[in-house]
DNA sequence: TCGTAAACGTTCGGAAGTCCAACGTTAGGT
DNA sequence: ACCTAACGTTGGACTTCCGAACGTTTACGA
């Protein structure tokens, strides 16, 4: 009965989105707050906009969790003073320190998801992956 | 900066959601939908207890799912003559015929989700997702 | 046999992620 | 100067996941 793999990618997302809950509920993150943390820290300071372009997060969204973020001060909204539509957020030094503490459950999740896999399979997985994201990235 | 898997995988996978629901919702259906109509149709009626852990759907989203398929006439919930406590689910003709449209709109998803893999990539790919998955089912 | 525990269907509600439509403000191009 | 586009924001919708509670019915153990 031929399992459709786009099913059972749900499902094995499901856990994954399961795990990520699970790990960063613990210390009061969720998955938006670590993709723009970890944005922030590898690519540097960015405009909302960039910020949504780069992590894939609607603008829409990306209000709700940079005031979380900016409340708990892990990150800073300052005016673009070459554009004032501009926003531009950066990271706080607490920020810096979270983004490693979420960095490292990312980790621990990515290790529990993918634990029945070798070294080897992971990269295969990996690689097919990415080339799906990037095709539905650009093509759509 | 090596993307870790888990990630990707996320958003992946949001772009299979997000072909669900416009390929499925051009005909006025929903991802559980699918999933109900294919199971009755797979193997066969059982209680909504039964089905929600065939389908992993949880049993308070199943009684809306049923009460919209129920309404539309493409299943049938007759009490259990054997056990009071429940209800069997059956398909109709209807039902069976809607089953059939909506694995071909899920064959057309998958299509368009694993465009850009090569049969023996797609072979790769859906083997590793169901090694995950039955790790996942299993030990959790 | 009686009482407790379990299963079943149902309702309610919340969290998270994804997505769209609209609005006022500001920049840029013509 | 005008029109268009970009930007940040608000508000809402939908799907999936998940838990709490409740009344009914069955099963089991004392």
């Amino acid at each position: 009965m031929e399992e459709l793999p786009s099913w059972v990618l749900s499902q094995v997302s499901a856990q994954g989105h399961r795990i990520i809950v699970e790990r960063f509920g613990a210390v009061g993150a969720r998955g938006y707050h670590y993709r723009l943390l970890r944005s922030l820290a590898t690519d540097g300071p960015a405009s909302q906009a960039a910020l949504g372009r780069r992590t894939g997060i609607y603008l829409s969204d990306l209000v709700g969790a940079l005031n979380e973020l900016e409340e708990a001060g892990y990150v800073r909204r300052s005016p673009d003073p070459a554009d004032r539509r501009r926003n531009v957020v950066g990271l706080t030094d607490r920020g810096r320190e979270r983004a490693e503490e979420l960095t490292e459950r990312a980790h621990a999740v990515q290790e529990e998801l993918l634990a029945p896999l070798s070294a080897p399979e992971r990269e295969q997985f990996a690689g097919l992956l990415q080339r799906l994201l990037e095709h539905h990235r650009s093509g759509g």
